[in-house]
Formats: C-alpha cells, sequence, structure tokens
DNA sequence: CAGGATCCAATCAGATACTG
DNA sequence: CAGTATCTGATTGGATCCTG
C-alpha cells in the first residue's frame, strides 16, 4: 500500500474502485470490450448471454458515466450506436489480472 | 490476461474474486488487518467505526468461510476471539494496490 | 466478551410491454 | 435498432433486543 494512504482512506479508495465495478454484468460487458473492440448494442446483446435490455442500457450507463466506457452514436436511420473503453477503461485490465491471479492462488 | 482464460471464463473468475470482497464492510475490515495484524472482536468494533455487531459477525463469517480471514479462539471467560488473514488473506494487498493506482489514473 | 435472533427499510435485478 | 417505463420478487443492510 502506498505511504500516502492510510488504512481507512484505502479502504474507501478500493471501495470506490469496486463500485464501479459492481453490477450483474459490468464484468462480463468490460471483458467483452477489452482489446479495443468496438460493439454495437446488438452486439452486446448477443454476447451478453442472459443478458435482458434493461439491464444492459443500465450497466453500460453507469460505466459510461464512470469514465471507463465510451458511447459512440451514429445519426442514422435505423440508430447504429457503439460502445468501446476509454483509455482508463482499458487500464483496468492489468488491475483485473492481478485478481485473478490472486483467485486462481487458493 | 493469461492465454488460458476466454473472455467468458476470465470474467467469471474476477466476478468470483470480487464477490468475496463484496460486503458493506469487509474492505474495511481487510485493510485493518493486513499487515499481520491480529485484533480482537471488540478491536475490529472500535477499529470500523459505524459497524453494527451483525454485520461485523457476518462480515467476518463470510471471510473466514472464504479462506481470507482467520478466526482464533482462546478458550476462557470471558471469551476471547481474534481474526487475523490467512496467507491467502494476505497475498490479496498487491491486487488491491492495483485497483487503487488504477482508480488514482483517472 | 462475543455473538445470536428478529424485524424492517432500502436497494437491486428480472420480466414484460411499449416507442422514436 | 436502441432504447424507455412499470411492476414485482429477491437480496442486502441496519436497528434492536437477547444470551452463554
Amino acid at each position: 500500500m502506498p505511504h500516502q494512504y492510510t488504512r481507512e482512506t484505502a479502504a474507501e479508495g478500493v471501495e470506490a474502485a469496486l463500485k464501479l465495478l459492481e453490477g450483474r454484468w459490468k464484468l462480463v460487458i468490460l471483458f467483452h470490450l477489452f482489446g479495443g473492440r468496438v460493439l454495437r448494442f446488438s452486439d452486446l446483446e448477443r454476447a451478453v448471454s442472459g443478458v435482458s435490455q434493461k439491464m444492459l442500457i443500465q450497466q453500460l450507463r453507469q460505466l459510461e458515466n464512470d469514465g471507463i466506457v465510451r458511447r459512440i452514436v451514429h445519426h442514422q436511420v435505423p440508430p447504429k450506436v457503439e460502445y468501446c473503453l476509454t483509455d482508463w477503461g482499458q487500464a483496468l485490465c492489468p488491475a483485473l489480472d492481478a485478481l485473478l491471479t490472486w483467485a486462481s492462488q487458493r
């Protein structure tokens, strides 16, 4: 733990980070967007199997508002909206990998 | 992401890891136990300010069942029970640090 | 001291139906 | 195609009181 953090602020910081990732479908969405992939809403609907439209848009909106996902609207008929990760979103990869490594060590 | 994971299994793995950490007080508890600290139930009650007995014991039990925290009972009157991290629990530190680093980069 | 047992409020997730 | 709106059940968290 970097020295500028007390136990309390470190806990709060990690809590804040985790809050951005909590949500039934966020990680699945994220892993589908890692690697710079750009997917349409309907692509995600297919890729994230089992998700409802309501939950998908809700999770995407939160990820977007949190600066993790970017929403690209193409003004045309029929509508076309694409989603990809922001640079910051991409930067999550190593941290999640560290968690995965930890989990696999049990 | 290590090559033996598909997007789906990686997402599931990270979800599983996060599930172990989700809970209103778990991270605060963890950060108080990092560094090999050993605390009594009443110590934690004081350290984790705002927590109720019910929530504290609930979160501790889950952390214990998940193999992150170890519970040490001293059979004496009045009762004395201490909590510390398992080796695996200690190993969480770098992963949480990676998350903290990511969060601070925003 | 270290819990256990209840009850209640708030949040969350899913199903379903509708729309620009 | 890409959403919005509404309803309902499930899960979570907190307050309070009780006990070996």
